[in-house]
DNA sequence: GTGGTCTAGACCACG
DNA sequence: GTGGTCTAGACCACA
């Protein structure tokens, strides 16, 4: 299901925030979908349960999931409208990523193929109930 | 010439690289020009030497400079051609941010105008001598 | 008749002994009216009853209800004299409240407005027979 | 500095959140003043450091401090513009807390009182440096 | 069974 | 020295 690199310099909470919110974004998570709880999912990555915990947290801060104490932990029920704050976040993510990006000699043609590739697995994954 | 940050979790060695790393992208800092040295840089940011010598470190490492002991750290003299590694790792970074920014609502417009925007930011950058 | 909010942090017996609450004191629950049975309100808010029953349990504890065995559940009958300790209590909840509504920028003129609102409510419930 | 209920119900870690809060709008801790480290706290309320440290992540979450690896936890520098959403949220806590008081008896002058009452703690506060 | 809190103690990166 | 992450393992409240 996921691969964590314990090694990596981005803690391990974030790798698997990161590999939650991508499930969700292509859709391979539905919404109102269970989520692995947080022991099986501690012992399936071998990793300790307040790690597990930590990422649960801050995927549920961020309007991604939510956490039922005594029942589980679901996927949001929808892709709620984005705050102001995480659009203009996004502008200069994009515009940063792209100044790096045309100095490594990436074209127009380059980028646009990236999105259509990125708009087909968003797809393929929708499609995959 | 720099603003830094302290209250973003980034470490400020990071946010020094970033900013360098931007404007030589942008040409505002030509090949072969000199960078101000450590003790300069150090007060006039009010940040401890220990912290831009990292930086600086980190950028050779890199590839973006180059210190000659005694003289100074200068720009790298030319773009040498990106590693396939940076391409590879470059295209992933695209594909992961695309999803993103398409969950997020942006449009096939919006990434055009954000690139229209880079590229200008980056010519403006060049014809700035 | 009740809304819960499964997404909420909150427990969901402590959600029902607020809106049990809440309607004894805006008068839409009457001194001595019988409370819907645990099963009729377990299966109209698909809530497992042990959670229904915990709720009538603390409410009846804390002497908004009492209950007959083999006859219901029902409204205490009358408001009793508030105990000094739950007087006391209540002082000590809105003197931090209103620092923490001072401190977001909320003036006399707020407040009073709201507390217009709060007597009004509780007089359209009483007046709702 | 703190007195910490361990028996309660509500958490360690939300109890400071809340001492921290209220030293931060009655002005008895200063914008930028640095707080206590986590280390120094952990000591001094004989509380495990990573309870400190989950109170303070989550007072950074919520604008109240900011914290900067290797240097320390730091009050954040102003009252930054309450969100709109923290504005609604007032609003239904003071209207919930204005019915119960009612119920339990309070009268509009009760309320007024209370109400001058934080003001005076606020501006005594304010005035301790 | 679930999520949530907490302790004890370790290690790391940063300044 | 600082904050941040992580493990090992315990206990609690909730459904």
């Amino acid at each position: 299901m996921f691969e964590l690199d314990v090694r990596s310099r981005k803690p391990i909470y974030e790798q698997l925030m990161d590999k939650i919110k991508e499930m969700i974004m292509y859709g391979i998570l539905k919404p109102e979908e269970q989520l692995p709880s947080v022991r099986s999912l501690s012992t399936q990555l071998t990793v300790n349960p307040n790690t597990i915990q930590k990422a649960y947290r801050e995927l549920e801060r961020e309007g991604y999931i939510y956490s039922q104490p005594g029942k589980g932990s679901f996927v949001s029920p929808e892709q709620q409208q984005p705050t102001q704050a995480q659009q203009v976040d996004m502008r200069e993510r994009l515009l940063k990523l792209f100044a790096e990006a045309i100095y490594l000699g990436f074209t127009k043609e380059d980028l646009q193929k990236l999105y259509e590739q990125a708009i087909q697995e968003q797809e393929r994954g929708h499609h995959h109930d």
